[in-house]
DNA sequence: TAAAATATTTAGATGCATCTAATTTTAAAC
DNA sequence: GTTTAAAATTAGATGCATCTAAATATTTTA
């Protein structure tokens, strides 16, 4: 159906495009591709030509509705792998993400489908992140930044939005963990960090954490 | 690593030198590769320069000891996720080549070491071949074809040389099936076609079936 | 709003895996 | 042992995904 590098780019796309105002442009696609603008902009003109992409010259690029579906198949895909390497082989959270990346594409309809009753039709990834079903439908959680809280409020930690190995090592070493409870004891107005109570342990933590977990009120 | 093409290309030999004399042929990879002869030159040079294959030209090419090792490291990839199909998603013997096909390129060794523990170290694949350890060995079952059999001869089925869908959709359809046992009541001279009782079923099979069966005695 | 800075696109090139057509080498037939 | 047929290799081309360098468009700044 598509190449590796198309996929590649769709979810790229499609990632990007729930943060920018307007079109996804040619320099953050190539930041978030580690590749070249140049590069971006002869991809973008090839899924222009498929219609997965709406594209006019210098005004960024939008996923069209059949380059959304296909992003969120494949967005699918990686997260029921990530599911799988965590609860069946154990792998720990920060482990997967360059496994699932490859395993994303590989393509078989009953392979994920069976995978999907396999691991009993799981709603989220180890991270948090909401695993789309066949039709592409997923729900989204009404969800908070950690930074955002203000002193004395409590939360159920549900999400990281940096999946990066050395942010999740670092969570694994300090025992936060998603389901844990989250309360903000104090909060630092000099420089953001806040002081939060997670289960029986006190820790302070910077906005460089605060700012990529997720709580849910 | 190494490229998809390649690693296709190692196994391809590999499976081509078990029967063959001397050097396996450019066209006899052609054909096995699906391509043309000269794709097949240029594709051997490449392996030859990075000493996986010996190759010197018109007297064809052998895997050097790293291009085994390679391909055997494929091939266990390959049979563990047969048999991971098979076992856990249900699919069924005929359905799992193709994927098997695509899922034996991606490259993590903890996958394939946690594949192996959680399938609980398999020794065999779901078409009866062996499945390599982590250092490329497995053991070579001591084998017969069923037409090799005499009248009265009883054995068990432990292997298919055919893997088409195709046959093993036949073998379904008349019950025929790993380790059950079968028993050669007649052999007619004329066309090699036998007579079989396997389990309770008596049935008449061509030298198309005999041929690609593999007999314990 | 004109100049400067930044973002984006185009032009031209490379490496990989493939192809067709032409050439060369080896094997088979007479 | 020539000639002929078959097998294999080389030459030259294409499509894909990438790159660097140059050109062009857009945005920001003064
Ligand atoms: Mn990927
Ligand atoms: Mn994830
Ligand atoms: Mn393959
Ligand atoms: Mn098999």
């Amino acid at each position: 159906m598509f190449s590796l590098s198309e996929e590649n780019y769709l979810k790229a796309i499609f990632h990007l495009q729930k943060h920018a105002k307007a079109g996804v442009s040619t320099n953050a696609l190539a930041e978030e591709m580690q590749t070249k603008a140049s590069s971006v902009t002869d991809m973008v003109k090839k899924l222009s030509d498929k219609n997965l992409v709406i594209y006019k010259k210098y005004q960024g690029v939008y996923l069209s509705e059949s380059g959304r579906k296909t992003a969120l198949q494949i967005i699918r895909k990686h997260r029921l792998w990530e599911v799988f390497l965590v609860e069946k082989l154990d792998f720990t959270w920060d482990e997967v993400h360059e496994v699932a990346e490859e395993l994303e594409h590989i393509k078989s309809e009953k392979l994920i489908s069976e995978l999907d009753k396999f691991l009993d039709y799981p709603k989220r990834d180890p991270h948090g992140d909401p695993i789309p079903d066949a039709e592409g439908d997923f729900q989204v959680a009404n969800k908070t930044l950690l930074s955002d809280l203000s002193i004395g409020e409590t939360g159920t930690l549900v999400g990281v939005k940096d999946t990066s190995s050395e942010f999740l090592k670092y969570l694994d070493k300090n025992k936060i963990a998603l389901g844990k409870t989250i309360e903000v004891l104090d909060k630092e107005e000099f420089d953001g960090s806040m002081l939060i109570r997670i289960e029986e342990d006190r820790l302070r933590v910077s906005t460089m954490v605060t700012n990529n977990i997720y709580i849910k009120i």
